[in-house]
DNA sequence: GTGGTCTAGACCACC
DNA sequence: GTGGTCTAGACCACG
């Protein structure tokens, strides 16, 4: 599991935890059953108070996606990645039909809007396949 | 000019007050050279802190939207609509690029993303036209 | 609105907080749309932490018990008088059912546990009747 | 003697343990002067720490379920099954009073009480002799 | 004035 | 060793 925190982006850092904490799910990265790291580590790996890590890790728990086992420390919960995916998809789903409202609040024409979409999709779809070229070699 | 604030959503007032005064000149309903209401008119008709208002209003002027004439108030400044719809162009690319970055992070298929697109398109046509019709009543 | 704190009765003084709050939403002493005071204030009447207040606040906010007002402070959301109340009234059915399948369990015969109840109903009945005596006095 | 740990359930350990041993010998599943396992055997069975187990055993004996017999281990002790008949029925008691004090409080009439109360009986009644039912086969 | 975040350090129960 | 709670004090953005 990888995490990487920016303390000067806004987003506050219990925040930024709990966002990847779950990206790690819902990718894979991290499965059902198995143990995240223990409050005072992450703390010290990230060289960051125990106290806001033990923040992002409650509130994982009270969203289902972490489990505390008594005395040994916590560990993913079975069933966190579907919520976790549907989670990711349904947000997604939502920025669209909000971008897509605001595009035609602003006048442009469904078609214009499309070749906006059909832009972005090639770029990002080369900027990606040349990452995976990258990372081949 | 219509505007309306949310004092629990989150997005600070003076942040709701640029973004719809911006929205309002690009869609026409404020024009080059007229007028704003004064700091303190508006605070008493949208019943709020008049320091927040003032914050709005210098928050605008930094973004060349508005100006002011020595003693007579502020108004919209020359040339602001089309910076405002460029920025609010922008910003919707800027926004659909993300969404797309993410859904194909997410491992959606660019078909997947093209059928949500369309039927975001479909949905958010409706809607406006139906708003529309009523209006035209 | 009346919060009184057990320091030392086991359960967190934040979720004291919680529960009292929740609880007079339920009866009604906390109406929705009504201010609740201030953290740092009611942090000063109970002789807490600032923090301690802050927490419980955070979770009520969660519960949909509280929202936030920008610089203004907190105050009941609408609708959280259905859902404590709801909440409550499930808390109660699931206890008695949980305590019938106690009492089945250690070998209590219906017509014993039926008894039981109906003197826990008279003792009790015959307690709130006497408060209230002792409230109209 | 039948005993299931769950470590996510916020109950620790040892008193999981002791509950369910109590419950052992109410219901004489565990019977006066019958040996329990080690120490470190239930420990092995339960794959649970044996600090764990030790202190479960360590209440036990202070509620004087438990006696250790020099060099041999632990047994039930003589009159452990009435006290702990007991111990449970007045619990049961306490929390029945408890829970038709909070039904009241809430505004539940009597009436209302007493058919979830009977709602209640039913559903366990229909639940339980199903579960002898399918022992029976 | 308000809430929100973060740090530092302490204490506790549990395993 | 683990998580959970609490205190104290600081800083920030917002109104």
């Amino acid at each position: 599991m990888l995490i990487s925190i920016d303390p000067s982006n806004g987003i506050p850092i219990y925040e930024q935890i709990v966002r990847q904490v779950k990206f790690n799910v819902a990718s894979g990265a991290l499965v059902s059953g198995q143990m995240v790291p223990s409050v005072r580590e992450l703390a010290k790996t990230l060289a960051i108070n125990p106290n806001t890590i033990q923040r992002a890790y409650q509130v994982l728990q009270s969203d289902g996606v972490l489990e505390t086992l008594r005395g040994r420390g916590q560990h993913v919960s079975p069933g966190a990645k579907r919520s976790c995916v549907s989670q990711r998809l349904q947000l997604i789903q939502e920025r669209l039909e909000l971008v897509v409202e605001e595009g035609l609040q602003a006048g442009l024409e469904p078609d214009q809007l499309r070749a906006s979409f059909e832009g972005a999709l090639r770029r990002q779809a080369a900027g990606s396949s040349k990452l995976a070229d990258e990372e081949r070699t």
